[in-house]
DNA sequence: GTGCTCACG
DNA sequence: GACGTACGTGAGCACT
């Protein structure tokens, strides 16, 4: 203790709910021997038995937030509208902690409709009036206005007391005004509206010179400062509804007269079992100490040793010797109950499934592995069928003895939803399909993957094998080793059980064997936030885009790639005609030799394997030098529509759905972005007008339509804001054209003079900067000397000089740390920083400023699909979130609610982070994704 | 399996 | 002044 206590005061209010979130924030985490984690709990009833014997405190009541919405939600529907769900570790504990408050024999208090601090105020008051001091227990700013008259807090967290001085020091004013100042200022946690552009320091100000806040908004119109005036007055209303919801109610209908909230009786023999259960030995030891000096007779309860054991072994990263694994086939119910009850003793379990196709939307289960501890895993096979059987085998006796699917799903399915076991998988999202698939939901769930991802992206891959043989030094049997690859694989249905056993029982055991590594690890590294917050909510939704899929119109695409066709064979005849003979137009090799070797056209380049080049860079230089170039072009758009959209897209529509679903990749790329494969969904044509008429084939169900939003130059406002260039800030801000405006400010031509093409330069230049600018590149892609690029660099520097700084700023500490950071923390690794080679070292150095700029991005979208997905849930909203294409969301929605569908995105994309500019956001719909744009 | 080309942001 | 170049992806095709 670190203050002496307040002198013997009355009645000690205790804000539970309160104490709940600062105490699981503040405290490392912890968990029980079965694995429930249950650091929040531990803070509490430390802290309780603090206040009754350190404090000697007679008389306690814990008050807690009633579940239920509030008045508060009645005058300002958004009121709290901002906040996060409870992390996944602190829901089982909220139950534990009314636990606690019941085994001290205390008043346990919560009223439906009102907040916590409602009930704490309306008590306080009583007190007040019958001469009764009052301490309350919290540490939350908005009880400060209770302060004063006898009332006092007291911050558990932090050891200190709150009194005027105190209060004073963080709102500039005197308790009884503290109202005030919150309605003025609001308060984004609460999300409170306030006055936009008053903060605390302003609004204390404003209140100490006129006096409360009636007095302020009547006589708004004397303030000297314009913007600050007429924000007072614009915002007038908002800020007299933000004192309503700031206000505490003193007047709660509370159902325990504080009559009854009498001196506590306790009772030691419940409070004793109740810290026996939840295995706080110290706490334990204490109470049963003291119980002992107070001369009573106390039984010490025995701690499971038998769980704590199995559970130290499930949590501790770094065993001793190497683990022997011992792996069990589970083929009967009561051996798959042995698995599920040891799951549910040690709270932790890692698990895999097995299907039969890596398609999760239509492939079948085969059979799941579980692990508990290192080394101690199980396979149940499912749907095995005899491996020696022929294909159309269905004799029912040669299958292999297995539990059948819907005993299975029976036994599992409470423990897949148990909140107090943690669920573990590589890759979650898969799994997470298959068995919604089978009507199985799974939470809370881990994913090593991600953790892996989260901890060391862009440094490496992160599929299992290549974990396991990185931080466990396995060598892991690979799926290819028991299935076989190319024409010979087989189904996973189809290998015999041992080695089935062999090779799922060991994934499930290396998850798990990970997982406790990663757990460490992320606490050391300080990246638990980041795979907290982003990545591990993101599974769930990017789960859902992807067994939503989009509906695909085949005929339209089939007629298409049909005209395409024909307009090929017409082409193809052309250029072999021109060519003088017949070859394969689709061979680059014997293209170049055609145009350069046999035509001896002017400009061809050659590759480092000495072959020509033919790419469209290279044709669109020589297109005027003959007509076969122009045909060729075209040939080779068509063909690359033809065979990659129209064709291969038809293929990948589900049969079993009508749609196409494809994968993203969470965990692939170096920067955070997602990336999408089978099909690879985020490269559909768009620049120019033949490719354009893809997207008519995307399209929404009946009745709905296709909603896309996206990022209005996210890449730019990025730098504009960690670069700090303030004069591309001032034009985000102001809403100029970007391109223009750095043309003007590059080429030093007035804005009323700008033309399309040096426009179109500047923006070249800006795209340039997000890339690691270099002469060369932008000298390239702008068809000028190099020695031209060099200057416009040079231009663009002196004018935006902060730009300078910030590259430098970054590649030192590239250097120095092998990695940048993106704004929400992600590292964003590169390799050959530090290279003697200058090439290697500049495109290491191109590699760090795009990556914090493009990684910040990806950051940003991740959250806002996070917050969008919760968004959209909590107004419940039919819409489904189906693609991602890196600054854009695709919806499908019915088409009567497109537009407030389009706001709620909106908002929720605009408000995903907070830059020194603003964030815009754009949306368009119809019934098809062309239509959208 | 690798290289080239090209679709997207 | 070296040294090859814009950043990040995935897929289809030709060719080894």
């Amino acid at each position: 203790m670190t203050s002496p206590a307040p002198a013997h005061p009355d009645l000690y209010l205790v804000d539970g709910s309160g104490f709940i979130f600062r105490a699981f924030h503040a405290l490392p985490p912890m968990t029980r021997g079965d694995g429930v984690p249950v650091n929040a709990v531990y803070g509490f009833s430390n802290m309780i038995y603090k206040l009754l014997t350190d404090f000697a405190a007679a008389q306690v009541a814990v008050i807690f937030d009633a579940k239920e919405e509030t008045f508060r939600n009645k005058i300002y529907p958004d009121y709290k509208a901002n906040r996060d769900a409870p992390p996944e570790e602190l829901v089982p504990q909220f139950a534990l902690i009314r636990e606690s408050v019941h085994a001290f024999c205390l008043p346990c208090l919560e009223l439906e409709g009102f907040e916590a601090d409602d009930l704490i105020a309306t008590y306080a008051k009583q007190a007040k009036a019958r001469g009764q001091k009052v301490v309350i227990v919290s540490s939350d700013k908005d009880l400060m206005q209770l302060v004063g008259d006898g009332v006092t807090m007291w911050d558990p967290i932090k050891a200190r007391s709150i009194a005027e001085p105190e209060v004073f020091e963080k709102f500039g004013v005197t308790p009884d005004k503290v109202v005030d100042v919150q309605a003025l200022a609001g308060d984004s946690v609460d999300n409170v509206p306030g006055v936009p552009g008053i903060g605390i320091k302003t609004a204390a100000q404003l209140i100490n010179e006129y006096g409360d806040l009636e007095t302020l908004l009547a006589r708004a119109g004397e303030i000297k400062q314009p913007k600050r005036r007429e924000s007072l007055i614009e915002h007038a209303e908002k800020a007299r509804v933000s004192k309503l919801l700031v206000k505490l109610d003193e007047a709660v209908p509370v159902t325990t007269p504080i009559d009854e909230l009498r001196p506590r009786e306790p009772d030691s023999s419940k409070l004793t079992a109740y810290l026996a259960k939840m295995e706080f030995k110290t706490l334990l030891n204490r109470v049963t100490t003291r119980l002992r000096e107070e001369g009573q007779v106390v039984e010490h309860p025995d701690l499971p040793v038998e769980t704590a054991a199995a559970a130290a072994r499930a949590l501790d990263p770094t065993p001793e010797a190497p683990v022997e694994a011992r792996y069990e086939l589970v083929q009967d119910l009561p051996a798959l109950q042995r698995w599920i009850a040891r799951a549910q003793r040690v709270g932790v379990v890692a698990f895999d499934t097995e299907t039969d196709s890596l398609t999760p939307c239509v492939c079948g289960i085969v059979g799941v592995s579980l692990a508990v501890a290192p080394g101690e895993a199980c396979y149940i096979p499912l749907c095995h069928v005899n491996p020696d059987a022929g294909g159309l085998d269905l004799d029912q006796a040669a299958k292999p003895q297995q539990i059948s699917l819907d005993e299975f799903k029976t036994a599992i399915g409470p423990l897949l939803t148990d909140p107090s076991v943690l669920k573990i998988a590589h890759n979650g999202k898969f799994d997470l399909q298959v068995l919604q698939c089978l009507g199985l939901d799974v939470t809370p769930i881990d994913d090593t993957m991600l953790m892996s991802y989260a901890l060391d992206g862009g440094s490496h891959g992160h599929g299992m094998d290549e974990l396991a043989s990185i931080h466990l030094g396995l060598k892991t049997t690979t799926f290819a080793e028991v299935c076989g690859s190319g024409k010979a694989q087989i189904t996973f249905d189809r290998v015999p059980l041992d080695r089935a056993l062999a090779y799922a029982a060991e994934d499930a055991d290396v998850t798990l064997r990970l997982w406790q590594l990663f757990k460490q690890r992320l606490l050391a590294d300080h990246m638990t936030t980041l795979y907290e917050t982003i990545d591990r909510p993101l599974l769930r939704v990017v789960a859902g885009m992807e067994s939503a899929g989009i509906l695909i119109d085949r005929n339209a695409l089939a007629k298409m790639g049909q005209k395409f066709g024909e307009r090929m064979v017409q082409l193809e005849a052309e250029v072999q005609k021109l060519a003088g003979r017949p070859f394969n137009l689709g061979s680059p090799k014997q293209l170049g030799e055609v145009l350069f070797d046999e035509l001896k056209l002017e400009g061809g380049r050659k590759l480092k394997s000495g072959a020509w080049t033919t790419d469209a860079s290279v044709l669109d230089e020589i297109e005027d030098s003959h007509p076969i170039i122009p045909a060729i072009q075209s040939w080779r758009q068509l063909a690359k529509l033809k065979a990659t959209y129209t064709d291969a897209l038809q293929e990948e529509i589900q049969q079993k759905t009508g749609r196409v679903h494809t994968s993203y990749a969470l965990a692939a790329t170096s920067t955070g972005r997602l990336s999408s494969t089978e099909p690879n969904l985020q490269n559909i044509p768009i620049r120019t007008e033949e490719g354009r008429q893809i997207r008519t084939a995307f399209i929404a169900g009946p009745g709905n339509v296709l909603l896309s939003v996206d990022y209005s130059q996210i890449e730019l406002r990025i730098v504009a804001d960690i670069a700090n260039i303030q004069a591309l800030r001032d034009a985000f801000t102001n809403g100029d054209d970007i391109h223009a405006l750095t043309a003007s400010q590059v080429f030093g031509v007035p804005m009323a003079d700008m033309t399309k093409d040096i426009r179109a330069r500047a923006k070249a230049i800006n795209f340039g900067i997000i890339y690691g600018i270099s002469a060369f590149g932008l000298a390239r892609q702008l068809g000028i000397p190099q020695s031209e690029a060099s200057a416009y660099i040079k231009a663009y520097l002196e004018r935006f000089s902060e730009l300078r700084d910030y590259m430098e700023e970054t590649k030192s500490f590239a250097r120095k740390h092998g990695y940048v950071l993106t704004l929400l923390g992600r590292k964003c690794h590169v390799a050959g920083i530090n290279e003697k080679n200058p090439a290697r070292r500049s495109f290491a150095e191109r590699q760090a400023i795009n990556g914090r700029i493009q990684g910040t991005a990806a950051d940003i979208m991740r959250r806002a699909m996070r917050n969008v997905s919760r968004a959209l849930q909590r107004a419940g909203s039919p819409a489904q979130m189906l693609l991602q294409v890196h600054d854009e969301l695709v919806f499908e929605v019915p088409e009567t609610h497109a537009e407030a569908t389009a706001a709620i995105v909106r908002t929720e994309m605009e408000r995903a982070a907070t830059l020194g500019v603003p964030l815009v956001a754009e949306a368009g719909w119809g019934k098809s994704w062309a239509d959208a744009h």
